[in-house]
Parts: structure tokens; C-alpha cells; sequence
DNA sequence: ACTCTGCTTAGAGGA
């Protein structure tokens, strides 16, 4: 007998929903394997008691189950007993991860190829050309017309979206498979045969239904859902029909019938069981217009069952420890058999984690190590270990962010629970019509149905503009539709839609808000593009992880066009030494620039000058930033100076005034043919988006001479590389000192996962610039962030700025009332309140240590959104709208006039400090935000126990800066304001 | 020991 090597983990963790029932989530307490026997012990109490058994057999002890997992369970229990065998009972491991179909009909022949799928991209001219087809399919079911005038129509809309532009030659091949499709002499595709029974498609239910199955662990997109009549011959006399739901599985390719084909089909009738209760699916080849019946049978199910089982396991332990410390595990063999892996989209993957990862010291055979060597051949240890050391970092951060996803409440709180944590409005009928508003964008309006109606639905924390899934209240309609909330009322909530719901008017419908699942594909897939042997990438390589020093041009003249020379002297008058001195740089560089823009000095100013000096010397740009709120903060200032540019993103997300710059709206002054698109795509010089946004098509043809990314040092490495890849030369602005980006999980950090390439590639001083002349703040002021972080080379940039102080129109008013208030009450001092209102005061310190002042009382800028929720409830009064109470990290990148800021820390004990004042780059944010007036609040006793604020406080000591001892909760009664 | 932004994310086909 062998007893399980893990230590039964003694507490469920808060994150893990439990529940017995038909939905049951059980805990694996303990897992005991005998041969050819598995038995668990699990329960689904929190408190892990009662506990039940579970016996695994035939085949199904091989389940890669451990202690600590959560299973689900199909089948019977006698008496807290369960049994999944050969003919009986079902195991879903961690069935609140939902595995795609695909992903797992792809592991049949090589589960290796289907863990990689799901960590990275990947795809092929083959399959583009099969979402074309499926495209026009779909469009002509939905239009319940496939005549052949509509089907060429439909194509040639097709081959004019932009999704598909890096492959138009496949047009005529595409037609003639249009031409073919069995449908198209008239009707829908229609009869299928199987044992004598006949089945007759009635009409499409639905296309690309997407369908999620917390039950099997199981999610999908369904081609078609159609209906079908079927008629059973018995003893030569038909019974009345049969009406029945069923997946249509479509294929554009060869009619294989194949083993993965039919697996789909099966997945699909598994995951639509609550829905549709299918026996059957179908298969239809739109080659031969074939039409194969798939009824699965319960070894069917139970052995795509085990594979997903097998899947799941795979991609969540993509990490173990060894002793203290996080790696990488070992993925599933490599097949030997080479023929299969020809076509296979992650060949390269593969043989990359095979050898910067696995590194199998075992005697692999030969086949295998020609693979390795000519997939990775033109790579170095360091490209490896640069290679290995970012897919573990990322893997840890993924693995953390799983945990705090919460979209398995969707299926496992009920609307009750959901409503109370705020995040979800139940009991919601759909009302009115279902509005078209472009592609794909449908917006829908819900009412709260009036037996829930005494409860409104503003008390929701859901507000416009937030991600949502749609479901029905039963659970059988999981994740039914997403999309982004419009309006919420007090009865009515609107919401604009991925999919149309008007067939589903009557159902009830829970809402629920969705952070998404945060995936790490694109780190994942720039991390691989890095590795390929292609000339860009060879580049690349060199700078990022040889960190080879950047070289430049020592003359102008060579690459400034006369012509420009001109316009450029004039673009440059309004600019400042240092500023002049950034762009010189960028226009010498060969490989790269790197711009520290300390906090004031202009960083969008710059930039936006910077595109335009290159605009005008006929440079195409490439303009990034992580966020799209900083890509659209410098497009608006560009605006101004008439320069052209293309803006690509959803519309959703971009700054209004910057929405006539948008591809969709240029679009719809009229692309009707493939040059017109063409020539949209070409004809600015610069284009602009987030550093996310580059799966866009026009990157499958257009380079740019540059690349400018801004926010640099807050965008981790691998995000950050995306945009460069499209780029002759790049410029990276941020400034190190500022915030970092943001990585959860713990150990990724201590590894260096919050390190941004823009620090990476700092030690290269010859490639940097630095923007120390600010705008923003006084000298008072810019002294704090000077001795805390700059050395005092950060400098004002005129007089103006150094001087200026706050104004304060009514200031004589209230220091009179305030005056006239101490006389009549002399118990209390108001001389520290009249001190820090004054102008001249520029920079206080309230310490609020000695008087027990409780931190809530006062603030607009804290570390904590927990204190800012305080903080804005006292400031509900219609006096402070416009008053804007937000976080240091929000901050960064913007000023105000004055600043309160609150440190809220305040403990008499020793103990827990936190980690987030700590951080000499948010301190530095936090002192940098005020142009005229900085105030401080704070227990000095406590913050002096945190280095960098300590730092801070001696330097107001020293530069005997305005510092009280409040007793604010006496000194300030609830005077009206 | 509490800071938060990106994503059409499943499936397109070939042996």
C-alpha cells in the first residue's frame, strides 16, 4: 500500500466553495493507492467533517488526484461511499476550471501539444482560412439564406475584414468551397441517416452559442445548435417524431471523421446535457456537404472525461516546489512519432521547454534531439535560461491570480449570496428590443422582475462601464453572453452584449461582474516570439538578453531630410535642454533610447514633440503605452498639432475625443475593397495603441521606423517586448524611481518579475536621457522628492514654478470665522489650522501621533482604497464634488494644485507594517503630485518605523518645514462646513 | 497584510 507523500492540508482556503448536492464540490482530504484502487477521502464541509470515501477503479485510479484538490462527482453514493468504475460514476477534477473542448480532443494524440496550447498561442495559414469559411457559414445561417448570391456577398465581406488581411490569396480556394456547400441549391443542410433512424434538421437554434459546464469542468463555442425531428422506424411503422436539440459540429477541411473530430462532438453533447439533454451530435463536412451522426456512448464520455482529468492536472501544477523554491514541472513526453508532429503548431514550444526547461539528462533518441536542436539550435544558455526564467514568473503569477478569480460564483453562489457581496444583480427579465449596434455589440435591457422589486438594484457595487456575464438563475444557462454595463437604475439595468439573447426573452437572468480571467497568452507568446529564429527576433535577443550595448550615429545631418530641417528647428524652440537632448538622442540611435522623465518634467509634452519631430522627418511611428488612457493622453495633445495618426482599439475603451481616429470610424466613411483597407492601414505615419493590442492584423504586414512606449517602467518585460518587435529602433519612457508594475504573487516578485525592461536596460548609461526640469511643483516641494529619491538633480524649470503658490480667494474669510471661533471657545487651539492654511506654508506635516486624531478624519490621496471609501463618505457633501480622492498608484503620471496626503498607519505596538509604504517609488509618487501645496498626515511615531518616510521626516526637520502636533478630534468640532 | 491594468481566450485544420 502506498500512502499519498502529501501532508492532508489541515484548512480549506477562503477562496474554495464547498457544497454536496447535485453540485456538489467535494475536498480531497486524503488519497490512498492500492494497485489498481484509488481511494479518497474528501468532504464538502468546510470544517472537513463529515468526511465520505470515494473508491477510483478501472482505469480511473490513474486520475492524477492529490490532497488539497476539489473534485466533483457523478454517480451514486451509498451512505457516504462513492464509486467511479467502468460502468458507473463520473470524477471531474477541479471542475471550476472549465477546459475547452478542443484543447481537450487535441490531447488524444499528444497531451504534451495540448498543455502548450493552453499556455501559449499558436496557429496556421490552414486554420485562418477554415474561420473564414466557418464565417461565411455562420453569416448565411443566421441570414437563413444560403443562395449563392448571398454566400459570395457574405465572402466577400469576409475577405474584407480586417482579421483576416494577412491571407487574402486564399480567396478563390475559399469561393469554391462556398460554391460547394450542400446548402447552398436551397434550405438548410438537412438529412442524416444512422441505423435506420432519420434525422432532419428544422432549423438553427443558434450559432456560436457559448456554453460553459461547471458540472464536466467542460466550456465551449458551439458551431451550430440546430433543431431536428427524429424519426425511429420500429417494426416497419414510424412513431411520431422526435424534437430534439443538437450540437452541429461544422469542418472545412478534409472529411476525416476523425477520431479528435468526433471527440468534439462528444464534448459538446456532454457540456449541453442540463441545456439540451442531447443523445447525439453531428458532424457536417461542408467539403462534401457529408453529415455524420456522433452518439456517444458512456466509455466515450468517461475517456474524454479521464483525458480532461488528466488536462486540468497539467496546467494547474505548471509549478512545484523543491525545496523553498517554485519550478518548473516537467510536461508530458514529446511523442516519438515525428510524422504527427509536422504540422504541429507548438512545435517550437515544445522542443524550447524540452530544452530550456525539462532538460532531460536521459538518453532521448536521436529523432527527438535532431527536433530539439533544429527548433532551438540558434539559441544560447542565457536566451534559455532568460527564456525558462520568465515562463516560471509568469506561471507563478498566473497561478496566484487563478485563485483570486471569481467567476466560479457565477455558477456556485446563489443570486442571494452574490447580491449581498455586491457584485452581481439577480432576477432580471429581459425588456424591450435587442438593439444592433455594430458588430458583434448588442445592447439589451433587463428589468428586475416585481417580485424581487422592493430591492433595487443600485445597491449593487456594479456601476456603467463594468465587464459582465450574463446567466439564467437556474444554472443551466452558464455564461450565456458577455459585455460591458451601460446603465444601472433603480429597476433597470441596460448592457451592451457579445451575442443576442431576444430568443431567450422569459428566462430570468442573473448578471454578474466579471474581472475576467486574466490570461497570460500574450506574455507567453512575445516570450516564444523572442525565441524564434527570425531576424527581428535575433535582434531583439541581443539587446534584451545579452543587454549588447546600443550604438548611435554621431551625425545629424544624415538622418534629418533637408526638407525638414526647417519645421524641425521650430518643433524644438519650445523645448528645454534636457528635452532638446532626448530628441537628439532618439534621432542618432541606432537600437534604442531610454527616457527617464522625473516626476513634472513634461513626459507627454515630450513625447508628443518627439512624434512630431519624426513625423516631420518622414519617420513612421509606432506609439504605445500599457494603458490606453496614456496612449490617448498623448494622441490628444498631438491632435492639436494636426499630425495624422491611426488610433486601433475598441471603442469602448478610447478616449471620445479620439474615437474619429479609430479604425472603426474611419471605416465607416467607406472600405468596400481590399486596397482601400490597404490604404487605410498605410496611410498614417503613426499609429497608436496599447502594448496589448498588437495582435492586430496590420502588424502582419507593416513595420515602423520607431517605437515609442510610454508608462516603460511600469510594464513587466515580456508585455513590454510586443510592440518592439514591429520596430526598427525604440524609445522607452518612464522613470524606475516611479512605481513598478504590479505583480500579486510573492515569490515572482522576489525573482524579479517586477523588474521593467526599461530597468533592465538602464545600466546602458549611454542610452539614457534624463528630463529633470519640471513644470509642476515648487521648490518646497520638489526638495522632499530631491533628498528622498534625486540627489537634488531634479530642478524647476523658471522661477514661475519654483514660486508659485496656492490661491486661496476665501482665505481671509475663513481665518476670521476660524479666529472668531477660538475666542468664544479657547479651549481650543485652532493657531495649527490657521499656520497650514496659509500659501506661504507650502509643505506641512501634520503629526497627529500624540493626539489619537483617527486617520479617517482627514485625507485625499492615501496608499489604502479601504481608507479612501472612508475618506469619500465624509466627503459626500455637494461643498467637495470635484474634490478627487483616489490612490498613489492612480496618481502616478498626474498633478493637483494641493495635495492632502494621508499615511493612515497609526499603531502604538509593535507589529505588521505592511509592505506598501515600504516602497521608496510610491513615497516618491505620493510627495511629487502637488504643484503648490503638499499636506501631510500622519503618526510620525509610526511612520518613522518605515525607512523611506523616515527619511522624508528628517529632511522637514531639517529644512525646519512646518510640522504640528494636532489634536484634531478636540481641536476641529463638527464645525459646518 | 491589501497597490490593480490589460484581454473577443475557443476554435480555425492537417496527419
Amino acid at each position: 500500500m502506498i500512502k499519498s507523500p502529501f501532508c492532508p492540508h489541515s484548512k480549506v482556503p477562503d477562496h474554495v466553495i464547498l457544497c454536496g448536492g447535485p453540485k456538489n464540490r467535494y475536498w480531497v482530504i486524503d488519497v490512498e493507492e492500492r494497485p489498481g484502487l484509488k481511494t479518497l477521502t474528501i468532504s464538502c464541509s468546510k470544517l472537513l467533517h463529515p468526511a465520505e470515501t470515494c473508491l477510483l477503479r478501472d482505469g480511473w485510479e490513474m486520475t492524477p488526484v492529490r490532497p488539497g484538490d476539489v473534485v466533483h462527482l457523478e454517480g451514486r453514493s451509498d451512505g457516504g461511499s462513492w464509486l467511479v468504475d467502468r460502468e458507473q460514476g463520473f470524477l471531474v477534477l477541479l471542475p471550476d476550471s472549465l477546459i475547452s473542448g478542443t484543447s481537450i480532443s487535441s490531447s488524444i494524440r499528444c497531451m504534451r501539444r495540448a498543455v502548450l496550447g493552453d499556455i501559449f498561442d499558436g496557429g496556421s495559414k490552414q486554420m485562418l482560412n477554415g474561420t473564414m469559411v466557418h464565417e461565411v457559414f455562420q453569416r448565411a445561417a443566421t441570414a437563413k439564406d444560403f443562395s449563392l448570391e448571398t454566400l459570395s456577398k457574405l465572402a466577400d465581406e469576409a475577405l474584407h475584414s480586417p482579421r483576416y488581411l494577412g491571407d487574402i490569396q486564399h480567396f478563390f480556394f475559399m469561393l469554391i468551397i462556398c460554391a460547394s456547400l450542400p446548402s447552398s441549391s436551397g434550405g438548410a443542410p438537412s438529412r442524416c441517416q444512422d441505423s435506420g433512424a432519420v434525422a432532419t434538421v428544422t432549423e438553427l437554434a443558434d450559432i456560436e452559442e457559448n456554453v460553459w459546464s461547471p458540472r464536466f469542468g467542460l466550456k465551449g463555442k458551439i458551431d451550430v445548435t440546430a433543431r431536428v425531428r427524429i424519426q425511429r422506424p420500429r417494426n416497419g411503422f414510424h412513431r411520431i417524431p422526435e424534437e430534439k436539440t443538437i450540437p452541429l459540429e461544422l469542418k472545412t477541411g478534409r472529411e476525416s471523421n476523425s477520431i479528435e473530430h468526433r471527440s468534439q462532438v462528444i464534448l459538446y453533447t456532454l457540456m449541453t446535457s442540463e441545456r439540451y439533454n442531447p443523445e447525439a451530435g453531428f458532424l457536417l463536412y461542408l467539403k462534401t456537404g457529408n453529415m455524420h451522426p456522433v452518439a456517444p456512448s458512456h466509455m466515450d464520455r468517461r475517456e474524454l472525461l479521464k483525458l480532461r482529468n488528466t488536462l486540468v492536472h497539467h496546467i494547474h501544477s505548471c509549478v512545484e516546489k523543491e525545496a523553498e523554491r517554485s519550478c518548473l514541472s516537467r510536461l508530458p513526453d514529446i511523442l516519438t512519432n515525428r510524422q504527427t508532429c509536422q504540422y504541429c503548431p507548438q512545435k517550437r514550444n515544445c522542443a524550447l521547454y524540452e530544452r530550456a526547461v525539462d532538460r532531460s539528462s536521459a538518453v532521448t533518441e536521436d529523432v527527438i534531439h535532431e527536433f530539439i536542436q533544429q527548433e532551438t539550435g540558434h539559441l544560447t544558455l542565457p536566451h534559455l535560461n532568460y527564456f525558462s526564467h520568465w515562463l516560471l514568473l509568469c506561471c507563478l503569477e498566473s497561478v496566484t491570480m487563478e485563485t483570486r478569480n471569481s467567476r466560479k460564483r457565477v455558477w456556485l453562489q446563489t443570486v442571494e449570496e452574490s447580491e449581498k457581496s455586491g457584485s452581481c444583480a439577480g432576477n432580471l427579465q429581459l425588456s424591450g428590443p435587442v438593439i444592433a449596434q455594430s458588430e458583434g455589440v448588442f445592447l439589451h435591457r433587463f428589468h428586475r422582475s416585481h417580485v424581487a422589486s422592493q430591492q433595487g438594484l443600485t445597491n449593487s457595487s456594479l456601476s456603467s462601464r463594468d465587464r459582465i456575464v450574463v446567466s439564467d438563475l437556474e444554472g443551466r444557462l452558464v455564461g450565456l453572453a458577455t459585455g460591458y454595463l451601460c446603465e444601472v437604475s433603480q429597476t433597470a439595468i441596460s448592457c451592451t452584449l457579445d451575442r443576442d439573447l431576444s430568443k431567450f426573452r422569459g428566462v430570468t437572468f442573473r448578471l454578474d461582474g466579471d474581472e475576467g480571467v486574466v490570461g497570460f497568452s500574450t506574455h507567453l507568446t512575445n516570450l516564444s516570439k523572442l525565441m524564434e529564429n527570425s531576424q527581428d527576433s535575433d535582434r531583439l535577443r541581443e539587446l534584451v538578453i545579452d543587454l549588447q550595448a546600443p550604438e548611435f550615429i554621431s551625425n545629424l545631418s544624415s538622418v534629418l531630410p533637408r526638407e525638414a530641417k526647417d519645421t524641425v528647428a521650430d518643433i524644438l524652440k519650445g523645448l528645454n535642454k534636457p528635452q532638446k537632448q532626448a530628441m537628439k538622442k532618439v534621432l542618432l540611435s541606432k537600437d534604442y533610447t531610454l527616457v527617464v522623465g522625473m516626476p513634472g518634467t513634461g513626459k507627454t509634452t515630450t513625447i508628443c514633440t518627439l512624434v512630431r519631430i519624426l513625423h516631420a522627418c518622414g519617420f513612421s511611428v509606432l506609439l504605445t503605452s500599457y494603458t490606453h488612457s496614456a496612449v490617448d493622453n498623448i494622441l490628444l495633445k498631438l491632435k492639436r498639432f494636426r499630425v495624422g495618426f491611426l488610433r486601433l482599439g475598441q471603442g469602448q475603451k478610447v478616449h471620445p475625443d479620439i474615437l474619429p481616429y479609430t479604425e472603426e470610424s474611419v471605416r465607416k466613411k467607406g472600405v468596400h475593397t481590399l486596397s482601400d483597407l490597404e490604404q487605410l492601414y498605410n496611410k498614417e505615419l503613426i499609429v497608436a495603441t496599447t502594448c496589448m493590442g498588437i495582435k492586430h492584423p496590420i502588424f502582419t504586414r507593416r513595420r515602423f521606423d520607431f517605437c515609442i512606449v510610454d508608462e516603460a517602467s511600469q510594464i513587466s518585460q515580456p508585455i513590454c517586448l510586443g510592440p518592439l518587435f514591429y520596430a526598427k529602433r525604440f524609445v522607452l519612457v518612464g522613470d524606475h524611481q516611479q512605481l513598478p508594475p504590479i505583480v500579486q504573487n510573492h515569490e515572482a516578485r522576489s525573482l524579479g518579475m517586477d523588474e521593467s525592461l526599461f530597468k533592465r536596460l538602464e545600466l546602458h548609461s549611454e542610452a539614457v536621457v534624463q528630463l529633470n526640469v519640471q513644470y509642476r511643483m515648487n521648490r518646497q516641494i520638489m526638495s522632499l522628492s530631491n533628498s528622498l529619491m534625486y540627489d537634488g538633480r531634479l530642478e524647476c524649470g523658471s522661477e514661475r514654478t519654483a514660486t508659485a503658490l496656492l490661491t486661496l480667494p476665501f482665505l481671509l474669510s475663513v481665518q476670521s470665522e476660524l479666529s472668531s471661533y477660538s475666542e468664544a471657545h479657547p479651549q481650543h487651539d485652532l493657531s495649527w489650522i490657521q499656520s497650514t492654511l496659509l500659501p506661504s506654508n507650502p509643505v506641512c506635516f501634520l503629526d497627529c501621533s500624540m493626539a489619537g486624531c483617527k486617520p479617517s478624519d482627514i485625507g485625499v490621496i492615501a496608499p489604502y482604497r479601504q481608507q479612501l471609501k472612508t475618506i469619500l463618505a465624509l466627503l459626500q457633501s455637494p461643498a467637495f464634488t470635484g474634490v478627487e480622492v483616489n490612490t498613489v498608484d492612480r496618481y502616478q503620471g498626474r498633478d493637483k494644485s494641493l495635495i492632502i496626503l494621508s499615511f493612515v498607519r497609526s499603531t502604538a505596538e509593535e507589529g505588521n507594517l505592511g509592505e506598501l509604504l515600504k516602497d521608496w517609488r510610491r513615497l516618491n509618487v505620493a510627495i511629487t503630485r502637488a504643484k503648490h501645496k503638499l499636506l501631510m498626515v500622519g503618526s510620525a511615531t509610526t511612520l518613522r518605523r518605515y525607512t523611506p518616510v523616515e527619511k522624508l521626516l528628517n529632511h522637514l526637520q531639517q529644512e525646519n518645514m512646518i510640522s504640528f502636533k494636532i489634536a484634531a478630534h478636540k481641536a476641529l468640532p463638527s464645525m459646518d462646513l
